[in-house]
DNA sequence: TATCTCTAGCTTTTT
DNA sequence: GCTAGAGATA
């Protein structure tokens, strides 16, 4: 048998064909577990076995650091190292940045720019703010970043957003963003949304550029294209070439696959259409359908399929599998979250004691990270071992995060929001007074904050104290930076810690707290050295591939490389590994689920308010997205599915009494085998119920009369333009009115001072007028 | 200038 | 129930 052969051997008709098809343009259309990344990767494999394409002409792009790394993988074992090594799978960011610090250079940015995470765009989007004398309250820095951030996703630049501003907020939001992109570009900096952007503009204004990538990668593919927002869209448009006149080069060959049961990242610009309409974009295109599912039971694609059928307007697609009607669906109702994690947890333990189960093979998925506490505190006591993905990221940490901004200015000492992090931590006297007196000497000189501490003595109405402090902090800064060429990475962190101070101060305080600090930061360290070890053995391996050309002498990884890493790999990504024998129970968020499948599955916190999401209540777009992350969720398990929910469930420190999610009336309940179908705790009377903001219903508390609850007699029917009191906002007028009975929700205005609030009518403490 | 105390707002989800 | 930022106090 030909190696081709046996690369299409085990495929489905679809499968053969979305592996096999040249040419045009081609959409795979991929249910959950229809077997998308074999697909994928035997294509890639296809492709350089039967059509003679070099490694070195494929890009594969993914949306997280995991799917990449699996794609790698996988192709790793098809195609072995050296060929994986050459071809670039990555993420959308990573790629961009990759023909960035090659190109960027064009657009007067440093090679080594600085990349932003959202943190630090929020730090300088509060410093432009401030720096615009904008009141907080009126216009929430916040609230600019969300909507630039929005901006650059539909590759909305300063200038065509301030041509179109009409209201007072948008002529603000228009000069903040062209001031922040200056800052941002004067620190040598670019956002995460830049990543893409400017990568785009790149390729629009520099033909030369877009040429090289499009003789590179003759074969482009995507993965899970129902996430790509515009921006993306268009990068990929562009880098195909598919759009031009009379191409220099061909376009390229591009495939995507996709699934728009499962885009659940409409919230941060995602946009369905592109997978909906690429028969539109791409002239020619190809459309190939997976529906054979090889992961789970019959019974469980039932349910996935009937509450995904709930979505409006959605092309239809039925996922049918040959493994057979398997267990039913196991429901529970719990008194309250702890209860519900007991559940889970004696639940798990009797699978793993029949031995039918490992702990490995169990996933908990629930809404938000803040649910994994619950469950985290039951598996400690059971002695359940557990991982929980996601969460309190490494690098958010405080130290870790100081650390770094050392490392940044270090390699970039014009990054202004790594400086002014750094500039007093740890102490040494450099107070908000004399910061403000440097900014505004910075401001008057048009120079920028680094260069402004470089000439503290011109700085007015400095004390002296402030003056030497400043420069013993310059003088710290460049005896680091003088380390900066002979040292690696790990080297550098270990100076900064102790020529800062920081280790010393540390060390010698008595908080508890900052004994872990201590050794997140000796891990930090580990971190480093490991990066420098496969750094080294990947760049060896590049080199070794490229035979012919230049090999690199000293394939040293440099600052810059490792504070991109970090930048862009943000968690050492910790997927189930197989490996260890057994391994440990995984708890997720629903949307980290994506892409994974576990043989049992628990499905938590099924509540209307939980999830769905509390703010997607009254918004149908955004409800019929929770209904995805439903169906991304319930097609992650193999073959035993749980759902649960909890009567009550403390939030923001009080209980709420929640309805049943909606999700879970909309699997037939004929697939549930209901072990606990309600809980005595739904018939406490309703004085005592409280609504999901923790505010009784009725009177106040056990005084209250039970008939009074505000529940069924008291919500006001509301229309728009009506008056309305509310007991701690005032006096408003109804804006917008959504949802029906229960559910309805009402958008209020308040006045300047509060401005609007969404509030649900049933608990929300308003009367009309 | 540094530290303590209080309050408001907060929870989607990720690169 | 927690945290970041504001304001008060030493």
């Amino acid at each position: 048998m030909s190696s081709q052969e046996q690369l299409l051997e085990g495929l489905n008709g679809p499968q053969r064909e979305a592996v096999t098809h040249g040419g045009g343009p081609l959409l795979i259309v991929a249910g959950a577990g229809s077997g998308k990344t074999r697909v994928l990767t035997h294509r890639i494999a296809y492709l350089m076995a039967a059509r003679g394409v070099r490694p070195g002409e494929i890009l594969a792009i993914t949306f997280t650091n995991k799917a990449a790394a699996e794609m790698r993988e996988r192709i790793q074992a098809l195609l072995g190292a050296r060929a994986a090594a050459s071809m670039w799978i990555m993420t959308f960011h990573s790629a961009c940045v990759r023909i960035l610090r090659r190109e960027a250079h064009r657009l007067g940015y440093p090679s080594g720019f600085t990349i932003y995470d959202s943190a630090d765009s929020a730090r300088l989007m509060q410093l432009v703010c401030k720096e615009m004398d904008l009141d907080p309250k009126r216009f929430p820095p916040k609230s600019f970043s969300a909507q630039i951030s929005n901006l650059k996703n539909e590759l909305v630049d300063y200038d065509t957003f301030a041509e179109q501003a009409q209201t007072e907020q948008e002529k603000k939001l228009a000069e903040a963003y062209r001031l922040y992109q200056r800052r941002l570009h004067e620190a040598g900096a670019m956002d995460f949304d830049d990543l893409i952007m400017v990568t785009v503009n790149l390729l629009q204004m520099f033909p030369d550029v877009a040429e090289h990538y499009r003789r590179r990668f003759r074969h482009v593919m995507v993965d899970e294209y129902q996430d790509t927002n515009h921006a993306q869209y268009v990068f990929i448009r562009e880098l195909v070439g598919a759009e031009q006149e009379a191409p220099v080069v061909p376009p390229s060959e591009l495939c995507v696959v996709g699934d728009a049961d499962q885009s659940i990242y409409a919230f941060r610009g995602a946009t369905i259409r592109n997978i909906l309409e690429f028969e539109r974009d791409f002239p020619d295109a190809r459309t190939i359908l997976l529906e054979q599912n090889y992961r789970s039971t019959q019974t469980i694609l039932s349910a996935a399929n009937a509450v995904i059928e709930r979505n409006e307007g959605r092309p239809a697609k039925n996922l049918w599998s040959e493994q057979g009607e398997g267990t039913p669906i196991v429901g529970y109702v719990a008194d309250n979250e702890h209860d519900e994690a007991a559940f889970v947890v004696g639940e798990i333990d009797k699978l793993t004691d029949d031995g039918a189960i490992t702990p490995g093979e169990v996933a908990v998925f629930y809404r938000t990270n803040a649910q994994s506490r619950v469950f985290e505190d039951v598996f400690i006591r059971m002695g359940l071992p557990y991982k929980i993905v996601g969460g309190v990221r490494f690098y958010e940490r405080k130290e870790i995060r100081d650390v770094l901004a050392y490392l940044r200015v270090l390699a970039n000492p014009e990054d202004t929001v790594s400086l002014r992090r750094i500039i007093n931590v740890p102490k040494r006297g450099i107070g908000a007074r004399a910061e403000e007196s440097l900014e505004l000497f910075a401001a008057r000189e048009r120079i920028t904050f680094a260069q402004a501490l470089r000439r503290v003595d011109e700085v007015p109405a400095m004390a002296t104290r402030s003056v030497n402090a400043v420069r013993n902090f310059t003088a710290l800064l460049d005896e680091l930076a003088a380390l900066v060429e002979a040292s690696s990475p790990s080297q550098l962190v270990e100076a900064v810690l102790d020529k800062t101070g920081y280790l010393s101060e540390l060390a010698e305080s008595k908080d508890i707290q900052d004994e872990s600090r201590v050794e997140n930061l000796e891990e930090f360290v580990d971190v480093a050295r490991e990066f420098e070890n496969t750094f080294t053995a990947l760049l060896e391996d590049e080199a070794a591939l490229e035979g012919e050309e230049v090999v690199e002498e000293d394939a040293e990884p440099t600052l810059v490389d490792f504070l991109e890493r970090i930048s862009l790999v943000a968690d050492t990504d910790q997927l189930p590994d197989a490996d260890d024998e057994g391994g440990v129970v995984t708890l997720m968020t629903l949307h980290s689920a994506k892409g994974l499948e576990f043989p049992v599955v628990f499905l938590t916190g099924l509540e209307d308010g939980v999830f769905p999401h509390m703010r997607t209540l009254g918004d149908k777009t955004q409800l019929e997205e929770e209904r995805r992350l439903a169906y991304v969720g319930l097609t992650r398990a193999e073959r035993l599915l749980y759902v649960s929910r909890a009567a009550v469930r403390s939030a923001w420190g009080s209980p709420s009494y929640n309805p049943p999610s909606r999700f879970l009336d909309e699997v037939p309940p004929s697939l549930v085998d209901w072990r606990r179908g309600e809980s005595p705790v739904l018939s406490a009377p309703p004085a005592l119920r409280r609504g999901p903001s923790g505010r009784s219903f009725g009177g106040e508390g056990f005084g209250g009369t039970f008939g009074r609850s505000r529940q069924k007699t008291e919500a006001p029917t509301l229309s728009v333009g009506d008056l309305v009191n509310h007991d701690k906002f005032g006096m408003g007028r109804v804006q917008l009115v959504d949802g029906t009975g229960d559910r309805t929700k009402a958008r209020i205005d308040f006045g300047a001072d509060i401005g609007e609030k969404d509030l649900m009518v049933k608990y929300a403490p308003i009367e009309k007028l």
